[in-house]
DNA sequence: GTGAAAGCGCTAACAT
DNA sequence: ATGTTAGCGCTTTCAC
């Protein structure tokens, strides 16, 4: 460094005082303790030096970092920059910082960078990475560090979490496709062994029946992974079978956009030959042609709320396990057809 | 915690050796200056009790943190998250782990941030929010911490930067348009006290010329941030003027988002009625109605190369000043025109 | 080659 | 109300 960082004990002299006294003179939360005078000549000195506190030294003291970590699967997915932002905004009102981390959904790298910030001593982790089953959730548990799932949850419900309400939904986008008069609905699904993939699944069982449909298993294509490609793929295998089907709701926005991909390579339109709808509404897809009927998730909302439910853990580590589930809207766009007519059943087939 | 950590002393204790020994033991560094013996012993009881080293005593001794800081402007746009990874294997292949921040292309949060970054010692920063005249790179080569631009940089150039060849993607545009027959082409700049908005302006202005043609500045707006909303207000002011034009040339692919939706409320369509052209190729682009036409940024070896330079200044802070642009590259789709009428070049790079 | 001792910058008993 | 002292967990002189 330039010149060498000027630190408490700096202070002390250059008020003369003792370096506890300017400690106390410091913090807030001791200032009491200290004779009015002297505390303002300690808080002017201190100023005048341009004193920093060092966070390293007052960690490695009290072992309270003020940091959070965020496990991130895919930074790549534009959903996730709104719940970043919920999620900083909630954490910095609060004096405490925000370090994302990308996991690339690979578990590997994910036990890496857990290992990494419990090291560092994270005072607290929001993860949007949990599987329904996942064993770095038990590792946090193992360690006592306070924790809020986010987006997706486990199954055991033994941790925090604020997730979408996927069933809703999930019955949100069926029944408006039975609005529009689809009876051959098709589904793709996301990974089960996430929470999203798997509720959105259940949910869209339970809305077929709800709406008086049957779910025909094999109008049900399982993705692998939520991305593009694998909507895709898996909308050309359902094609290719026998069954035939006018209208495919998806797990999530970025599956939709491989069907749109798919469709775009048969010649054929969302919204014409075949109704889409996605999930999440992330940002661009009001922009595709046509935009996308979907499913909105209040991303930022869920980012602040799992920072305050973390926050409210860390000022009292036995606060209750709480399950938040936040209500989605459904935003109706294009790709489901300009108007719902209720006679014509099936449109389009080719 | 559950259990205390296990600390080195406790190693030092059940080896039966001292803590320095120990720690000698451990550290690569210095393992030759112990009996390789004794040195085995150490690393054996080290891993049989599970010991983490203490990454926060480590610093506040070394003043080493392994840690870089990213700052990065706007989260959102979808052109960081490859730089990020680009940065994060680099890094992580070297040991370093990138912690990130979004400063929301606000000047006030950013200083806070980079307060903070430099609070908790990180042994460097990558920073994509710079301003061409920017006091916080100023800040931080006053307290000497090694420091990499990327994507922006600073007019001055006296610090290190890996950025596009914005002048040379301009002529690609440019001279694309020129080919497909275009001779009054608009152009909307990038706010021009940004490293990459004020170098496509030159850019554009420069490739007109050489193609043959005058800009007209009435045909160039001037947004004063880079999005979709800035992008959809300046092409409409352009189209409120008296001055007609065929063809415009974005300053990136937010503006260029932005036309297209300007274009969509005068039932328009781009590639049709008038030719538009991005800049950076950000995902989705090639999913829009229709597929945008844009200058092809290499993001991910950016984001490696920023990285890679960061960690040759942290081995050498003696490591000159070094300014590294990337060849970007002209990837043609259906926003400029189905087909170039003068001659017949092939499309699509991509 | 290994041990002893100091100290990074701070806070928190404990003493006065 | 303030000063004294010890110590967080590690590395690094300096002895031997």
């Amino acid at each position: 460094m330039a010149t060498r960082r000027v630190t408490l004990r700096d202070v002390a002299r250059r008020a003369g005082v003792h370096p506890s006294t300017a400690s106390r003179a410091l913090n807030p939360q001791t200032r009491e303790m200290i004779t009015e005078d002297i505390a303002r000549r300690v808080a002017r000195t201190a100023r005048a030096l341009g004193y920093q506190p060092n966070p390293i030294a007052y960690l490695l003291k009290t072992n309270r970092s003020r940091i959070i970590g965020v496990l991130i699967p895919d930074i790549t997915n534009p959903v996730f920059p709104p719940i970043i932002r919920g999620i900083e905004d909630a954490l910095g009102a609060a004096g405490y910082t925000a370090v994302l981390a990308n996991t690339d959904n690979d578990e590997q790298r994910e036990r890496v960078i857990l290992e990494n910030m419990i090291g560092r001593r994270v005072d607290g982790l929001i993860m949007a990475t949990a599987r329904r089953r996942d064993p770095l959730v038990q590792r946090c548990l193992a360690e006592e560090i306070p924790l809020v799932l986010i987006n997706r949850t486990v199954a055991s419900g033994e941790v925090s979490s604020v997730v979408n309400d996927d069933e809703f939904g999930m019955e949100l986008a069926v029944a408006h496709m039975a609005r529009c008069g689809h009876a051959r609905i098709a589904h793709l699904a996301g990974p089960l062994d996430l929470s999203t993939g798997f509720t959105r699944h259940r949910g869209f069982i339970k809305a077929m029946k709800e709406v008086g449909l049957k779910a025909d298993p094999r109008l049900i294509g399982l993705c692998s992974s939520f991305n593009e490609t694998e909507g895709r793929r898996v909308f050309l295998g359902l094609r290719a079978g026998n069954r035939r089907f006018t209208a495919v709701v998806a797990a999530n926005d970025l599956l939709a956009v491989g069907c749109y991909d798919a469709l775009h390579e048969l010649g054929l339109r969302a919204g014409r030959e075949v109704a889409v709808t996605g999930f999440n509404d992330m940002p661009f897809v009001d922009k595709l042609r046509p935009p996308l009927t979907t499913v909105r998730i209040p991303h930022y909302q869920m980012g602040a709320q799992a920072a305050r439910m973390l926050l409210a853990r860390l000022r009292d580590p036995h606060a209750p396990i709480e399950h938040v589930t936040l209500r989605p809207e459904l935003v109706v766009r294009d790709s489901t057809g300009r108007a719902p007519r209720t006679s014509s059943r099936s449109r389009g087939s080719a």
